[in-house]
DNA sequence: TGTACATCAGTGAACGCGCGTTCACTGATGTAC
DNA sequence: TGTACATCAGTGAACGCGCGTTCACTGATGTAC
């Protein structure tokens, strides 16, 4: 097998799985792992089911691979958001009413955490990994003397961040819901 | 009717209802509400599963009184655990390798968190009352001069908590768990 | 360049299975007289 | 007190349905010569 023949094929299958990646992680943050169908999933990637298994092993392969994607990205986001406007735009944006609002393309520690917590190994490894990252992400940007101190206001904060969406996201009064998250916004603030 | 007609009968209906009640409480906890089926449940509560209508209208309306059951129990025991012990208790314990190693007597706030982001109505008013009246008990605690500033700083620890849990299930290193439980404890000691 | 064959992404029907819910039935208990 | 009937908690089979996964097939593309 020569070096560029089948390329056109290999790339477009290529992007036909990221097309379904993309799809699956948005899908599942919204409405939820086990609430999302693989046929509902390809449907929304304008496919059949049945080619599913041409891209993926099974679907817990695919949850774990979309977990990992989407908090790829939004890592990235966050280290830009920390870059250009430092570390409050981060606290700022995550406890946002938009953030809360929008499922789809948000946090998927927030949006599907304790679905996660009893996830397969592969899926608790990514989230993981995720979650450690973006501590990482806020650490550096924290501004403070000692790394270790960094790193553990980070995490402490991103914790109380993902509990705080959760929270707002089970409470229906606007109001309420949104006081809790400027309640935990001023709180980070202040650390 | 009379009026103690029957009276053995209804209370063993009662019993056998809340037997049913305390066995799905435990199992949604412990492995979610979607992944646990009324079979599943029923045959935990040593009964099978056709007689489940008798005292249930549907699976949604359990969930919704699971929830709020379970929420009122540990409500309770917050309650007895901070008049005994105080504020830095109630952090303590939540913040446990004990809670988060038993999922199916723990809070579910932290166990189904994102379930209940999308459960229905009633499911949702339980589990945000649930999160109000633990914050209320915690303000009452917290040994602060103004009622609102307790109310606020007690909204922030539980959703602190709720995250910290929640994220501590997903991260299989028991080392790497652990350190955040702890750090989570020793931001929430120092406000 | 042209032709015969191989590959493989994608289709859509089908598989077995478990779900929430319904239902005809049983049998213990309570009610009526 | 005794007897005939009504109630209703609990049983277990059955319902329709949707799931994850498999499979025979299609047809466009790449390979061999």
């Amino acid at each position: 097998m020569r070096d560029h023949s089948m390329k056109k094929s290999k790339a477009e299958t290529a992007e036909t799985r990221q097309t379904i990646l993309d799809a699956a992680a948005r899908a599942f943050r919204a409405n939820g792992i086990q609430a999302t169908s693989l046929a509902d999933l390809m449907a929304e990637a304008g496919l059949s089911h049945g080619g599913f298994y041409r891209h993926f092993n099974s679907k817990d392969q695919l949850v774990a691979q979309a977990c990992a994607s989407s908090l790829a990205s939004l890592t990235d986001a966050l280290e830009a958001q920390a870059h250009q406007h430092g570390f409050k735009a981060i606290v700022e944006g995550y406890l946002s009413a938009a953030h809360r609002d929008s499922r789809a393309d948000g946090c998927p520690l927030a949006s599907l955490g304790s679905e996660l917590a009893r996830a397969d190994a592969g899926t608790r490894a990514a989230a993981a990994q995720g979650f450690a990252r973006m501590a990482d992400v806020m650490a550096r940007h924290i501004g403070r003397r000692s790394k270790a101190r960094a790193q553990s206001e980070a995490a402490f904060a991103l914790a109380a961040m993902i509990g705080a969406v959760t929270m707002a996201r089970i409470i229906d009064d606007p109001q309420i819901s949104s006081a809790l998250l400027d309640d935990v916004r001023q709180h980070l603030d202040a650390i």
